[in-house]
DNA sequence: CAATTTTCATTTGTCAGACAATTAAACGTC
DNA sequence: GACGTTTAATTGTCTGACAAATGAAAATTG
């Protein structure tokens, strides 16, 4: 773990990638305690605040974790996925949202994903994940529900779908892909005519995995992915033609 | 944006999470300037060395970038799809590494989700994907490449076949999973039978996705998943062997 | 007046030293 | 031995300072 002493600018940053490039190629093992802050700064020859700004960039990624007292200090953390979870949806967000990427290209990519999590989801799916699903489909219908809190009910929904395949990797990919739907989704208003069609398809999506009909369940979130895409569709069309007639 | 004064422990990481609920909230735009570091200061109440520790671990997300001189500061960044890669892949590694995530589970995600790209791929893919998948099992059959050297050709492959896809969504996720397999694929000693196999299948993935027979492709896929966890299992078979002979 | 150079103010990057808060271990005391 | 007390180590924060970069304004020059 060395630094180049001759650029004297961002050193936190050099600093904290040395430790950084230790912690991924294994050197430094989860749950093994990093050089104090003191002892840091001796060994990278920099101050102890500018350890500190590198400490806190690896700290920003769950890399780390700190505590104070005699035997506190750093700590290489154990990654876990909800940590993980939490990353991977600010970072999906803020792509979707910083990029003006379209409507029609993250729907895409989050259906396709999807299906492919439905094969395995209908081959595992647990009582657990039905019983989920329903009461998703159930709250749906609920009059009175605003189209956020439908929203959210979807995203639950659309998860515990994926959590069926019972693996822990896809539902870490596929947390990204949902959830970061969730602002776009909340764009469009969803008619009780609209919000029936979706309930439907969700059923028939539950009923097909329950059957354990992997064919069925594809089918019907292909329908649902290209009903989603009219929807919009609608949106934006609506939202030209109101900036037309201004 | 506020923050909590009663709780006088991580208060850079309240600061981080202020500006960074501004940012994700929109309230703070692309480019957008922040205030310089002294009157953030003045504004949480706090030293300049706690605001600074706050602004890095927002670059460590690469929320913001920060620039010197008279009219520098702190901006707030647009997030690009090849940041948003790097970090996408540095956690997914790291995920895999630190949870003892099967091989198993790790590949058997990452064919679900190529499987998912595989039929936009043939729908899109253009001249140069095609090339480039050639090219990487043209290079993937060369005597004397390293098992380290043939991986990285197969990750190029597989990323070549997903970007095919022609949505920077899919290849944002994907990368994740194709890349984060590549230490566990690195365990695994290819033969030379075992590299032809492969060619082969990549060779008429290829073939397929240039015919636009996205059934053929996904047929493959589905035979190269299947080869590739047989080529786990043998490992893991002789490691567990060798370990009894102990 | 135009172009160029110089100066300067602003801002981040780094350093040194200090004190508060927390925590567990070592130490007495009963 | 059980239970407070002290103590040392460590992180969290603050103050003040200087260096380095950088663009803008001012001064200089042709």
């Amino acid at each position: 773990m060395k630094i180049d002493p001759t650029n004297p600018a961002d050193l936190s940053a050099q600093i904290a990638k040395a430790i950084r490039d230790a912690i991924i190629s294994g050197a430094l093992p989860v749950d093994e305690r990093l050089p104090s802050e003191a002892e840091l700064a001796e060994q990278f020859n920099v101050s102890r605040p500018t350890v500190r700004e590198a400490l806190k960039r690896l700290a920003a990624q769950s890399l780390i974790r700190t505590q104070r007292g005699a035997t506190g200090g750093a700590f290489v953390n154990r990654l876990r996925f909800e940590d993980a979870y939490g990353q991977q949806i600010t970072t999906s967000t803020l792509l979707l949202s910083m990029n003006d990427v379209s409507f029609a290209t993250a729907c895409e990519a989050r259906y396709a994903l999807e299906r492919a999590c439905a094969p395995l989801s209908a081959q595992r799916r647990t009582a657990d994940h039905l019983a989920t699903m329903r009461a998703e489909a159930h709250r749906q219908s609920q009059p009175g529900l605003t189209d956020e809190a439908f929203c959210a009910s979807d995203v639950a929904f659309h998860r515990a779908l994926v959590d069926a395949a019972g693996n822990p990797v896809l539902s870490y990919q596929l947390a990204g892909a949902v959830e970061a739907m969730q602002p776009l989704m909340n764009m469009i208003t969803f008619s009780a005519r609209d919000r029936e069609r979706i309930i439907m398809l969700h059923t028939a999506i539950a009923d097909a995995i329950e059957a354990q009909d992997s064919a069925k369940a594809d089918e019907n979130l292909a329908d649902l992915a290209t009903y989603t895409q009219e929807l919009a569709q609608d949106v934006i069309a609506k939202r030209n033609a109101a900036r037309q007639a201004k």
